[in-house]
DNA sequence: AGGTACTGTGGGAGCGCTCCCACAAGTGAT
DNA sequence: ATCACTTGTGGGAGCGCTCCCACAGTACCT
């Protein structure tokens, strides 16, 4: 009869001390079984459970978060000036495994877009102001100020597509050497023996991989280095078309290309178009990506699938256990991680 | 010397209560300063924002959730099983206008996945505990349950494609009815006859409207409606093709097709292609949502865009507006609004 | 018997805000 | 001079949690 008092302009969500009372017992009793301490007997536990369950109770983030100092969020920083981003099937299944991994957990996923000056502006703002217990990258390109700020507020952030090879962040990448040898050796084990390569923008560490793949594994079966088969693309469609011209200039006995990217072999076979050669007949072509480009276009690219989905779930891993290692219960143990993940080509008739 | 006490765990980060020392005010004016708050002198006001820029001051969020009861935050959710849909330029870029337009505002952006039922389970626990402002919802079936949850709660919504022309939510759409009529008096200018409908889902309003549009672009032209024109699909690339073999079969003579989805057209032009139909010489075809499998597709497809981006900041828009209706201090005058935003149809070499 | 250790529990203090009441000072009508 | 407002301001109370100290109870040593 009394004691409605609590049930305010809320709405009437119960709170912890509603529980308590229904259960019979103390406020920091029923926080210890929301929070899984071991330190609660079983008979205690089970009336607490009750409890919540019979009230409906759901711990109000705002006053945890303010009384723990953390937010159980976390960021996926989406840093692209042109957001067509989103459109790459690379992002899409990225947030598929994100979220995968994430329905595991408390943790809820906030995004935020960096692409102007004015948002990387609150960006900065809002980490400084510790909105959130972790950061997601993606794509960062080689001279972005974010990783220095996040390691200077020391807020806990994975990178995928590492920086170089020295990256500090916490990263995961897919294996772009071994991709990149998976196409050059498929094509070989197709008869092909003059191939090419489209790179992608040469500051990405993961192109340079590819190109390092491309080379040793040309090397290893026995071909002479051939730099006039390497032309500079940058991941568009133009870049491809262009750079694909140019090798049918220079090379015009190439008999097919090893492309950094599904868009890239798009644009490179307008070229090959132009100039009359067919595909896969007088040229192969494989792509790098795997994305609904691959498998619509004319004829279908033959592409090199990256695990995209679970490296979603790496990332969210990773990202966790670097959380989980900050709060102060932790036993400061953790070494920088570098997960890198295995590829698959996905043969189709572009070859 | 003393009171350093404040700076605890966090970092040192600075609070209001130190802003208002520095500043020489209480922690109320600056309270009052940093919402905005008209009962504050100039002198005071300058006093204040000078003590927050040296500080470098950033409210708490969660403290400020706790306080008022709000949560400054907003919520898209996702409800895909299969989360393809984020590849659909659609989707990235309606994202890429919600992102313009927040970055405009104080809010946040919180994704969630509702593709399994353990996620809406989730999803459902997290509205009733009340951890966003305001919803918006994309591509919802007509029985979702969730827009009725949602108005038992009393959480501010808005819906992209309305479930029926009685939609109770507040919604966004782009001119499905208008953008199919553009798509059929463009066929109908270049001169075909014989226009054939592949529909999308029927349980989506969305698709309805474009069989409406169609069919009265094709009457209104004196056509006589003639059902063995249409055939249902699903807005998959198989539904399409399907759909293609089927009409192909019941009206050989058709010169035209229009397609509610470009994949749906992808899939149609398999079917015309194994028919030995040509493109556009045989058959034109038009598409809907003017998507990158489009630009990319041989031909490249005919299709109808929808400003997408800009629905991305109406729906923004609109659910401010209802959260902002939601607060204490506003005038409950909101009436419910459907917005629609015109099409365009984009000429390509397949009509 | 007393000491020591642990387990389980209650509840005070405090996280950083917003809300709102109280009140000083100013303004103008009576 | 008094009263009645208005404007600007300070600061108490309280949002719903977590953290941690205190303490009762039990167990096992010396």
């Amino acid at each position: 009869m009394a004691s409605h008092g609590a049930r305010g302009r809320g709405g009437g969500r119960p709170t912890l001390e509603e529980v308590a009372a229904r259960a019979g017992v103390g406020r920091g009793t029923v926080s210890r079984v929301i929070n899984g301490s071991p330190r609660v007997s079983d008979a205690t536990r089970a009336a607490v459970e009750a409890a919540v369950a019979e009230l409906g109770y759901v711990p109000n983030t705002a006053a945890r978060a303010l009384a723990a100092n953390r937010t159980d969020a976390i960021a996926l920083v989406v840093p692209e000036p042109e957001t067509r981003f989103f459109a790459e099937p690379y992002f899409s299944d990225m947030l598929r495994g994100v979220g995968a991994a994430l329905s595991d957990t408390e943790m809820q996923l906030l995004l935020i877009f960096a692409g102007s000056d004015r948002e990387r502006q609150r960006l900065a703002e809002y980490l400084a102001a510790h909105r959130v217990d972790g950061v997601l990258l993606v794509s960062v390109h080689a001279d972005d100020p974010l990783p220095e700020l996040l390691s200077q507020l020391e807020i806990p952030a994975v990178i995928s597509g590492p920086r170089s090879a020295a990256e500090t962040l916490a990263s995961v990448d897919s294996d772009n050497y071994g991709g990149a040898r998976q196409a050059v050796e498929h094509l070989l084990g197709r008869g092909r023996r003059t191939i090419a390569h489209i790179t992608g923008r040469l500051d990405v560490y993961g192109a340079q991989r590819r190109i390092d793949g491309y080379r040793d594994a040309l090397r290893e079966a026995g071909h002479a280095a051939d730099e006039l088969l390497i032309e500079a693309g940058d991941f568009s469609e133009d870049g491809g078309r262009r750079a694909m011209a140019a090798l049918l200039e220079r090379r015009p006995d190439l008999d097919a290309v090893f492309a950094a990217s599904d868009v890239t072999a798009a644009g490179a076979r307008y070229a090959l178009r132009e100039a009359g050669r067919r595909i896969p007949d007088d040229v192969a072509l494989v792509g790098y990506d795997d994305s609904a480009i691959a498998r619509h276009m004319d004829p279908p690219l033959t592409s090199v699938r990256q695990p995209i989905e679970e490296m979603g779930r790496a990332m969210i891993d990773l990202l966790l256990a670097e959380v989980a290692d900050r709060r102060p219960t932790a036993t400061r143990e953790l070494e920088r991680r570098q997960m890198v993940l295995a590829t698959e080509l996905v043969g189709r008739a572009s070859s």
